[in-house]
DNA sequence: AATACTGTATTAATCAGCTTAATACAGTTG
DNA sequence: CAACTGTATTAAGCTGATTAATACAGTATT
């Protein structure tokens, strides 16, 4: 289901709540569908469960899923994660161009960039559209 | 001349890194402008000097700062320094704007963030010019 | 020359956070 | 009952950051 990044320097658990929340936003997870349990993931990503488990749950506290003792994790209401993702990237944004002003970065150099980003992902955006979202049905598994 | 946050997760010789990079970029400090000794620097930060050193070898290696044994460490040249910086904060900001696509939030809403963030910053900005660059003479401490 | 600064290097110890390991308990499902 | 699920706990290990102590080399001042 994912994919672990050892180069990368951030905690396996972060890496693990970024990914799972990324694939959840872009519609490949939608609103209830079952997670992987806590030990199967593990075993998928030859890692603990108790890293799994702080993964998820640091999924919860943000948000992200949901868990029911006994039964499973599962993907939260979409409209509350958009919400969330949405937020936490206006917010990383703001930083970015608060520091990127300071450094005398023009105004215009960033519109111009975020319109080459834009036009630059469009046409894959556009290929993909409808390949997702199975109607928020939650009883089949993923992995 | 800069603050630890202790709350911040990353390294302290990173946030050392980051602010007088920052302080540099902002034209507080000058090309040329010595630093405060790695020794002087530890003691206003109640750190180990070992620690400041590590901030100023990366300082060096990314091209802020040169230091001359026996001598000091000195502000690089502002060319240099802005060109650094301006390309670092230009893939922080790629990399969040790509972020921002993927999770659905829509272009106008980036550029009018940016808009607003540049004419917030605007007076202040005004307010400021003309207070900086002594003219890059080295000879004078800043702390 | 002596002193007091500078940067630089090295080695060892300590600390904190992340991860693993092993085990246990409670709830659900077939 | 058996086999799953989430959840909790305790101990051990590992890694990177930081500290500590010391040393050497170059510069500047007196």
């Amino acid at each position: 289901m994912i994919l672990l990044d050892y180069k990368d320097r951030r905690p396996i658990y972060e890496q693990i709540v970024e990914k799972l929340s990324d694939l959840m936003v872009r519609g490949v997870l939608s609103e209830n569908t079952p997670l992987p349990s806590v030990r199967s993931m593990a075993a998928d990503l030859s890692i603990n469960p108790n890293t799994v488990q702080r993964a998820y749950i640091e999924l919860e506290r943000q948000g992200y899923i949901y868990s029911l003792k006994g039964k499973g994790s599962f993907v939260a209401g979409m409209d509350q994660i958009t919400r969330q993702k949405q937020a936490d990237l206006l917010a990383a944004f703001d930083a970015v161009v608060e520091k990127a002003s300071a450094a005398g970065i023009a105004e215009d150099a960033l519109l111009n960039e975020v319109r080459k980003l834009y036009s630059a992902g469009s046409q894959q955006a556009a290929a993909r559209t409808g390949s997702y979202s199975n109607g928020g049905n939650a009883d089949d598994r993923i992995c």
